[in-house]
RNA sequence: GGGCUUGUAGAUCAGGGGUAGAUCGUUACGUUCGCAACGUAAAGGCCGCGGGUUCGAAUCCCGCCAAGUCCA
């Protein structure tokens, strides 16, 4: 499959020749001609280890190193992402370098910000989080080094003879043998892509993988080739993807037991110290190990039992009994993985994650909960937050956009959130295990199951806790999978696009002029209709804003001399926009007179514009962290949901408020530019995303009042156009997001006249004057509440002397007492027990503006729940009960007399059978 | 975005159609030089909110709100 796509001029050039490995088959070029096996796992093992095959270099000095070569010939320097890839809709986390670029450049939408370049881009995967720590080899987050290049029919950068060319030199210039390298063929599917691609490895380890993205399903009249039963077609536009694991090559540049001391050997030394461990640091036993246990794990997958059998083959290889290798190397592991999660942490909190439980706010905090849960076990005292600063500082704060302070407050607020879980989770726990217990049953897995996913209690924690309260857990080795292949049930559906069947007709269309954001407070224009299908109507230009950014469309009419439609739904699909017209028909080449609902339409820009000062103020009230997460306005209301890791106070969202209303009334202007993205993002950073990323090689930039953002709204000319900003509500929308309600202009005064109504209607209600309204209601209410309980005072009074009052007949030798008392059915209740606490009957009914009967018998022969059943249809209603205790009513109030008669011969019809 | 769990006294939780409970804490009194401990008593509840079913709902059903949790 796709042999050929790896017969490159430069192999043969340098004297590289292809082999096939004898003991996978797969295909591979060395410039080695003695050479067998590819050098892959598993076919060779790591010999890099104590044995370094390139220039001892640091994290720092690894990545200068790569960037600056790629400089040297001919790339541009890009600046990092961030790991929360926020541009993309389909992942949460930076998985590679190419994804900054994915999907409009990859799909050749837009133009790549320079080309070549060059880029270090940190990437988290959390897929094998089982194996960080224990392999030698995974991280959850490593920086994934890269250089692309972006080539279509109109311009050619360079394809694979030149990448292959850039590697060998790459690793030339730090000091590795190229002779040692070799260059695996491995062909590459994904995403609905496909390409060849070659690993790049030395001394048995894959520091590289080169990727050549040229095919795709997309049919493109070029002719297709069958890759796995698909067929692929060539792409228009063909990609240079790879990626160098900068983490890999400082390992391999310094040849440590793993990658782990190669990367962070102060912290991990650091938390050796903090885990009691120290001692192993210089034990040459325990380099031996690590070195021997990365190196079989190297080539193997350990996840799951398969760890079992690494650790056999460590112990058979260094003659220790299995067990005692275990308790060694257990707690290094954690350290390693504790080292490895903080790093990972400090990037996703520095890049603004807020822990949560949803989306990669999730991410995080499982990640911080798992290193938390090792701490513990290693009885690590220092806080995870000193742990993560010093992360931090190592990667340098300059390179993050979230303070460090902040960082600290977040972490140690999660922590509390975790205890508060855990110690939630072990009372239930307890009891759970108390009742099988008593039951002397095993604790069954469909508990464990139910405490794990709806309590977020760690299995290993319920095996604990239960077994001190003597309990027994089942608990399968496979647990975790039972559990992600019980979620895994659920198939996502296919979003159907319902314009996708117009995109030729669209496509074939010229650009729609945006008078909109020409003459942004026009209101009428003229124009021609270009197109018209369907309910769809496409002019040469309009003034109708298309839905976009959280704005709505416009609304408003379309006439031609003839007839006379609404628009009632403006879209943009590409270049062209789209009105959804109801009520007529226009055809190609009208000329129509195009008005723009008006008053609509400056709400919006009001509340737009508006949306943009109070994300502002909130920014400068609760923190620089505060970020947009999404919008929406309205005619009336619109909202604004914020990242922020609390809740929003009273007192801060009022200093918004006022801080948002002194922006209107500096009267500031609103400044719009269409800039270079690159330029933009340069100079503004990434905070220009709050709404999302637009696509294109221009942007457009609304600055106002000391906010900045990309936007494609329509907006005031200056702030002072706003009015009022009033916040209507916050509301918490998930962990680590607020939601600011708010109406401006008009809607806001609407909104503050109906809040006054409110007040004068409650006032009125009360007789009260408006601003005695508190004072009042509490008055009212503890009033009320005293009340209550004087009530309940009396009752119990009232019951007291009807029950010094009643003396019982004497039925059959029996206490029965039938009477109507005109109390409410708790009285009535009380009185009756007390009769038939004593073996007596009693059978009680009150007039209210229906009837209630109670019935009590302390006598075995008398069943209150049926008797009650008869009485209550005399009354026109229901009843029941126990044999001891029954109510019932009814609506028959002048037939209670004939209902107590009735009791009463049923109850002594009982007592003597 | 989806699944699941939970909202009852200040705290922790029972009760799951028929008179709202326990433990701790609080207060008062007793014992004490005082404290702790102990004894006795009391106070403290819109049973999250709104609908519905029912003679009757803390309890069942629906919706909302809030908290927690697992997953994408």
């Amino acid at each position: 499959m796709l042999e050929e796509e790896y017969q490159l001029k430069y192999f043969t050039d340098q004297g590289l020749t292809r082999k096939i490995c004898k003991k996978c088959g797969a295909a591979f070029w060395t410039r080695n001609p003695d050479l067998e096996v590819c050098g892959d796992a598993p076919c060779e093992t790591y010999n890099f280890i104590g044995n370094p095959v390139f220039r001892q270099h640091s994290v720092d000095e690894m990545r200068e190193a790569f960037l600056s070569f790629f400089e040297r010939n001919g790339h541009t320097r890009l600046e990092r992402y961030p790991v929360a890839a926020r541009w993309r809709d389909d992942i949460y986390l930076t998985i590679a370098s190419i994804a900054d670029f994915q999907p409009w450049v990859t799909g050749g939408i837009v133009p790549p910000p320079a080309n070549p370049l060059t880029i270090s881009q940190p990437c988290i995967r959390l897929n094998d989080l089982d194996s960080v720590g224990r392999s030698g080899r995974h991280l959850t987050l490593f920086e994934m080094m890269a250089h692309h290049a972006f080539n279509s029919d109109i311009e050619e950068v360079y394809w694979k003879d030149r990448t292959v060319e850039l590697c060998d030199q790459f690793i030339a210039s730090i000091g590795g043998d190229i002779h040692a390298v070799t260059y695996k063929e491995h062909p590459w599917i994904g995403g609905g892509n496909a390409g060849p691609s070659l690993e790049v490895l030395i001394g048995g380890l894959e520091v590289a993988t080169l990727v050549f993205m040229n095919f795709g399903k997309r049919k493109t009249g070029k002719p297709g080739v069958d890759i796995d039963g698909v067929t692929y077609y060539p792409m228009d536009n063909w990609i240079v993807d790879t990626g160098y694991g900068l983490e890999r090559f400082v390992w391999a540049s310094r040849g440590s037991p793993t990658i782990y001391d190669a990367v962070f050997p102060e912290m991990v030394s650091g938390v050796m110290e903090s885990a009691g461990l120290e001692h192993f640091l210089d034990d040459p036993e325990y380099t031996k190990i690590l070195s021997l246990n990365a190196r079989f794990a190297g080539v193997m997958d350990i996840s799951g039992t398969n760890l079992y059998q690494l650790r056999k083959k460590v112990a058979t290889a260094i003659d220790v009994p299995l067990e005692k290798l275990d308790r060694m190397i257990t707690p290094i592991e954690k350290v390693y993985a504790i080292v490895d999660h903080t790093r990972c942490l400090a990037y996703m909190l520095g890049d603004c994650i807020i822990p949560s439980n949803v989306r990669e706010g999730y991410l995080a905090r499982l990640v911080l909960r798992r290193t938390l849960r090792m701490m513990n076990e290693l009885g690590i005292k220092e806080p995870i937050s000193d742990l993560i600063e010093q992360q931090m500082k190592i990667v340098g704060t300059g390179n993050f956009e979230q303070d460090i302070l902040i960082v600290r407050e977040i972490v140690e607020r999660e922590v509390e959130k975790y205890n508060a879980t855990l110690s939630r989770g072990t009372r239930i726990v307890e009891k759970i295990a108390r009742n099988y217990k008593k039951k002397r049953e095993r604790v069954p897995l469909k508990e464990i199951i139910t405490l794990y996913d709806s309590h977020g209690i760690p299995p290993e924690i319920i095996k604990d806790v239960a077994g001190a309260e003597g309990a027994v857990v089942e608990l399968p080795d496979n647990f975790y999978s039972l559990i992600a292949d019980m979620h895994s049930e659920s198939g996502g559906e296919e979003s159907f696009d319902p314009f996708d069947r117009y995109q030729d007709r669209i496509a074939a269309l010229p650009a729609t002029r945006k008078l909109y954001y020409e003459q942004p407070c026009d209101m009428e224009f003229d124009a021609m209709v270009i197109d018209s299908f369907d309910d769809h109507v496409v002019m040469d230009q309009t003034l109708f804003y298309p839905e976009g950014g959280g704005q709505p469309a416009d609304i408003g009419m379309l006439m031609a001399p003839e007839s006379m439609v609404r628009v009632d739904d403006v879209r943009k699909i590409g270049d062209v926009i789209l009105h959804h017209v109801t009520g007529g028909v226009l055809r190609r080449g009208d000329r129509v007179k195009g008005m723009v609902d008006e008053e609509r339409r400056w709400s919006l820009m009001r509340h737009h514009t508006a949306t943009h000062l109070l994300l502002h103020a909130s920014k400068e009230v609760l923190g620089a962290h505060v970020h947009q997460a999404g919008a929406q306005k309205g005619e009336e209301s619109s909202r604004l949901d914020i990242r922020h890791y609390k809740h929003i106070t009273p007192d801060e969202l009022r200093r918004i408020e006022i801080a948002a209303n002194r922006m209107v009334m500096s009267d500031q202007p609103v400044d719009i530019r269409i800039e270079d993205r690159t330029k933009a993002e340069q100079a503004h950073g990434f905070v220009l995303y709050q709404g999302g990323v637009p696509p294109g090689r221009d942007i457009r930039v609304v600055q106002v009042a000391g906010d900045v953002e990309a936007c494609a709204g329509t907006h005031c000319r200056s702030t002072g156009d706003i009015g009022l900003i009033k916040i209507i509500r916050v509301e918490h929308i998930q962990d680590g997001i607020e939601r600011l309600e708010f109406a401006a202009g008009m809607a806001a005064i609407e909104y503050v006249q109906k809040l006054e109504k409110l007040v004068a209607v409650s006032a009125d209600v009360l007789s009260v004057q408006q601003e005695n309204l508190p004072s009042s209601v509490a008055r009212f209410f503890s009033e009320w509440k005293d009340q209550k309980k004087e009530i309940e005072r009396l009752s119990k009074k009232i019951v007291e002397l009807e029950i010094g009052n009643i003396r019982p007949e004497t039925v059959a030798g029996f206490p029965v007492i039938v009477r109507r008392i005109d109390l409410p059915p708790k009285d009535l209740a009380s009185i009756a027990s007390r009769f038939s606490d004593e073996g007596g009957v009693a059978l009680f009914a009150g007039v209210s503006d229906r009837v209630h009967v109670v019935l009590m018998s302390g006598n075995e022969k008398v069943n209150a729940g049926e008797i009650i059943g008869r009485i209550c249809i005399l009354l026109g209603g229901k009843g029941g009960g126990s044999r001891t205790m029954a109510q019932g009513g009814g609506p028959g109030t002048e037939q209670v007399d004939l209902a107590l008669k009735v009791g009463r011969e049923q109850i002594s019809a009982a007592l003597n059978d």
